[in-house]
DNA sequence: GCTGCTCTGTGTGCTGACGTACATACGATC
DNA sequence: GATCGTATGTACGTCAGCACACAGAGCAGC
């Protein structure tokens, strides 16, 4: 996301950047705490979850190299909304808000990227809602390993069944069913917490269209 | 909402604004389409609603006085990703994109304001997301109505259960079931399109919490 | 008062997902 | 190579919501 902006900008920026390694199962926001850093993912990919009545959660948005986590910083305030949860180990980098706030204050062309992934979020989130909705959990488990392997840009990854569960709100052995079918139809293979997409193509087709609907809109949004 | 700025701004944004009428059903923003005007009810009700395929749609949002219909203008985009559904006639002021988006460049307060309110947004949709996912119909037709409730600030509205089917993403059957239940238990009451709110205390009981979340984030959300 | 329309009520069978429980299978570790 | 923990497979009854179909009931207009 960085990337995108002037080269001066970047590497004004560069100076209040630190890069850290995310584990897997790292938790950086927690809903209704202070957002101490915003991380910008390089090659980790990082879960938005809303929690409900404590216990259950849903994701909501994937955060990948192309965006940002820590969106509210932007809005003004300082508490985040959502659990943001490491869901793919790698590199990223991260700034303390305070830093951060006063940098978007200082640049436009920051604010301006921060406004268009805004809006992009707003979308995917909005789509996501639309979709736990109306899809079946087959359908939607395509769509994620899809979105996922948009971010991480590889088609193999460690996942366990269960942690698919908590993404997309059902039970582990309902991600069991559906990942099952997808394997019998060779899409994808997996065992023990890896899986790979075997074609991504056919995976697309076998996803609801909510996936090609976001993709698009990222890709072809102008501001 | 617009209420919340100082005098001066107000005065001036008043000259851009010009007030109108808004029928049931009268569809303000159309997913893809650009935005012409953004809206401030003062007493009308709108609802924001993403399309899936074509045919279903869902609300993910609710807009009253406290509001704006538009809020992609602020994000630098005039393409709406929503739709936008008068569901409450009544009156709202409005304003010519162009100028609202002029009005935005040289007012921080009003800056501030929409990034308050977007951020409000933002959690709204992101509930009712996961709202959807978990709860059941009856819960969420009592949670659709409390909010509504809030907006227009009447005991009574005008509404089918066809329609309620579409806000809530289900079949009007569906709806009829659950209203059923709700007016055996005398929280509401209702007859061809006419509802009435009996006991919103208990109403509130029977509503997922989803509801006072949403509310309290809104009044007590700090800038 | 009759007609027609819209809104609401009810029934039947179906299916996707749930909760729970237990069985198998792989892999790391000792 | 036996053990144990974690990951996956399977099964059973239950339930919310679906699709479809049709019956009553209120209201408006003629």
């Amino acid at each position: 996301m960085l990337a995108a902006l002037p080269r001066k900008q970047y590497q004004r920026l560069l100076t209040g950047l630190e890069s850290v390694a995310l584990t897997f199962g790292e938790v950086l926001h927690e809903p209704g705490e202070r957002i101490q850093h915003v991380y910008f993912p390089s090659d980790s990919l990082v879960s938005l979850l809303t929690v409900v009545e404590g216990h259950l959660a849903l994701e909501v948005g994937m955060v990948g190299s192309e965006g940002m986590v820590g969106v509210p910083l932007y809005l003004g305030t300082n508490v985040s909304p959502v659990r943001a949860l490491v869901q793919g180990a790698g590199a990223a980098m991260r700034m303390k808000s305070a830093r951060f706030s006063e940098e978007i204050r200082k640049s436009p062309q920051l604010q301006r990227e921060l406004s268009r992934y805004t809006r992009a979020l707003m979308a995917q989130i909005t789509q996501t809602a639309a979709c736990n909705r109306f899809h079946v959990v087959e359908a939607r488990l395509a769509r994620w390993l899809l979105m996922t392997r948009d971010r991480v840009r590889t088609d193999e990854f460690r996942l366990t069944h269960a942690f698919l569960g908590h993404m997309l709100g059902v039970r582990r052995v309902g991600v069991t069913t559906a990942a099952r079918a997808l394997q019998k139809r060779k899409l994808i293979a997996y065992s023990r917490g890896k899986i790979s997409i075997l074609d991504h193509r056919r995976l697309e087709r076998a996803a609801c269209s909510c996936y090609k609907l976001v993709k698009d809109m990222n890709t072809g949004a102008s501001s």
